[in-house]
RNA sequence: GGUCCCAUCGUCUAGUGGCCUAGGACGCUGGCCUCUCACGCCGGAAACGAGGGUUCGAGUCCCUCUGGGACCA
């Protein structure tokens, strides 16, 4: 007997080790919802020493796709969410999930049923008219053992269905309190369609059984198999698993998340520019708080705090403001190394830098990656932010040209200077240049912002930068210099897409 | 329609009968820092769906309603 107290509280130790699972369908990416059960699932086998099992429930032939499977499969990866067994594929164990119907049979717990569509139709609109609501009548239950058998051996198609035993069918839910239906409202379900093929119910609780899966951690979309699955343990005089259901994620407007909602799927999130520990730590907070304000958990963090306990029976939106500044928040506790490794595949595919000049330039690169890390909330920012520190010729932005260069020729006049007075600066620290351009703007008689901010446009096209000294320290002398030349040119009508 | 689940700021949440004139975070907003932006720091607006009970006392317990959702039909 497998004993249920040390279900969802952490100490003392499990006397049985805790084995969870996360039985995705591959019909599709893994979206965010999906994700999020997987994220519980895995924070809790590890909280707890478990076994994470992977099932891939790919029994809808029509549906299944080997490349839906992948994708699953590569974002669990990237999320860091690694299992311990499996992937199990649900497809390969039809033959087990029909000997399990067998074996109902021959215990009595289920029974052919030779019903047509059509008479179950005739049920159906019955119940209907009479606003009741529709349970299968179970005549072929009633239906003698000889009888039974002559017309199965007779070869008149059948179904298979479970008799549902009278009562009530309860449990406690981990994440909800004790919840149960009449098993009278449950009506027998099939568990073999008349060609042979398990039911969803019958194979999914025959694979948590075999893969002895002590908790159930699942969408509240399940709740009501719950009991059919519960049905189905007893039956097999096994002792059901825990069982947990967790709401589901809504859209922004408080409907079932659907491509309408933008990114929805954990690829997506990842062609944006998010970290996986930041969308981890997101997912696991919608529905789940620590109990304490933390809300940046990494996670080791996560796993030491995690607890069904915690979890809110409530659904949660899915909003992805915060996302974005938990993406920061994990950006900034990344180290140097971390954060070089996480962006310089951003700036090769953008192809603004090659690896070879980043692996020659390492020091400059990890200062420049420095400056722009607490100005950055996505991975994709450091392609925007830092492209003006490479050599390639930059593009002026026009609210920039507009705002910091309304008079061309006054803007010109004063990158003449700044190129005089810079180039003849040996070197760019920034302590140098900060003392001589404060210099340059008191003789001039102008506000020192009059001289940086048509400068900020020059070196970076932009109008907002790091501090204007460190962008030059960055850059170079040379770089800078060219910049301010290219700048000029283009003031004098150089280019067509000059000032306006 | 039946069954089941849920209900605190716009959003994510804390809250388990008195510590709540309801706390934190994102976002929004005022300010500080400052060459801009961001980061950071300080401040502000912003919520217990409604009605009945129970209790000396209810966001917290019970009931009804309302609203939302899931599954089945």
């Amino acid at each position: 007997m497998r004993t249920s107290s040390c279900a969802a509280s952490q100490s003392p130790p499990c006397p049985d080790p805790m084995r969870l699972r996360f039985a995705p369908s591959p019909t599709g990416t893994l979206h965010v919802g999906g994700a999020r059960t997987a994220v519980f699932n895995w924070l809790l086998a590890r909280k707890h020493g478990g076994t994470f099992v992977l099932r891939i429930e790919d029994t809808d032939r029509e549906r299944s796709t080997d490349e839906s499977r992948d994708a699953i499969l590569n974002s669990l990866t990237w999320l860091g969410l690694d299992w311990d067994e499996g992937p199990y594929f649900q497809s390969q164990r039809v033959d087990r999930h029909k000997d399990a119907a067998r074996e109902l049979h021959a215990g009595g717990h289920a029974y052919a049923c030779f019903c047509t569509a059509d008479e179950l139709a005739a049920e159906r609109s019955e119940a209907q008219a009479q606003k009741r609501n529709y349970v299968y009548s179970g005549r072929c239950r009633r239906l003698s053992r000889d009888e039974s058998r002559g017309r199965q051996e007779a070869g008149e198609p059948h179904t298979i269905r479970f008799a549902v035993p009278p009562g009530r069918t309860e449990w406690d839910d981990l994440v909800h309190a004790r919840t149960g239906f009449d098993n009278e409202g449950i009506g027998d379900f099939i568990v073999l369609r008349s060609d042979g093929g398990p039911i969803y119910n019958l194979a999914a609780t025959i694979d948590d059984l075999d893969m002895r899966i002590t908790h159930v951690v699942r969408g509240d979309d399940h709740i009501s198999n719950t009991p059919r699955q519960i049905l189905i343990y007893r039956a097999l005089g096994a002792e059901p698993p825990r069982f947990g259901h967790v709401p589901l994620l809504f859209g922004s407007d408080r409907q079932k998340l659907s491509k309408r909602h933008g990114a929805q799927s954990v690829e997506e999130f990842r062609a944006l520019g998010y970290l996986p520990q930041a969308l981890v730590n997101f997912l696991a907070l919608l529905g789940w708080s620590p109990g304490d304000d933390r809300e940046v958990l990494g996670l080791p963090e996560l796993i030491a705090a995690f607890g069904l306990e915690r979890i809110t029976g409530k659904s949660a939106i899915f909003e992805t403001g915060k996302l974005e500044w938990l993406n920061g928040q994990h950006l900034a506790r990344l180290t140097a190394e971390e954060l070089a490794r996480a962006v310089t595949p951003w700036l090769l595919a953008a192809g603004i830098a090659t690896e070879e000049y980043l692996r020659e330039h390492r020091e400059w690169y990890w200062n420049l990656l420095e400056v722009l890390r607490p100005r950055a909330r996505l991975l994709s920012d450091f392609v925007t932010l830092g492209r003006p520190y490479f050599p390639a010729r930059i593009s002026y932005q026009p609210e920039a040209v507009s705002k910091f260069w309304p008079d061309p020729s006054e803007a010109g006049r004063l990158l003449r200077e700044l190129h005089v007075t810079l180039a003849s600066m040996a070197d760019f620290e920034k302590i140098a240049t900060e003392a001589r351009l404060r210099a340059m703007a008191e003789e001039r008689g102008i506000a020192f912002s009059d001289v940086v901010h048509p400068l900020r446009v020059a070196l970076t096209g932009m109008r907002v930068s790091p501090g204007i000294f460190e962008v030059l320290q960055l850059m170079g002398r040379e770089l800078v210099l060219q910049r301010i030349e290219d700048a000029i040119w283009h003031l004098e009508g150089g280019s067509l897409s000059a000032v306006s």
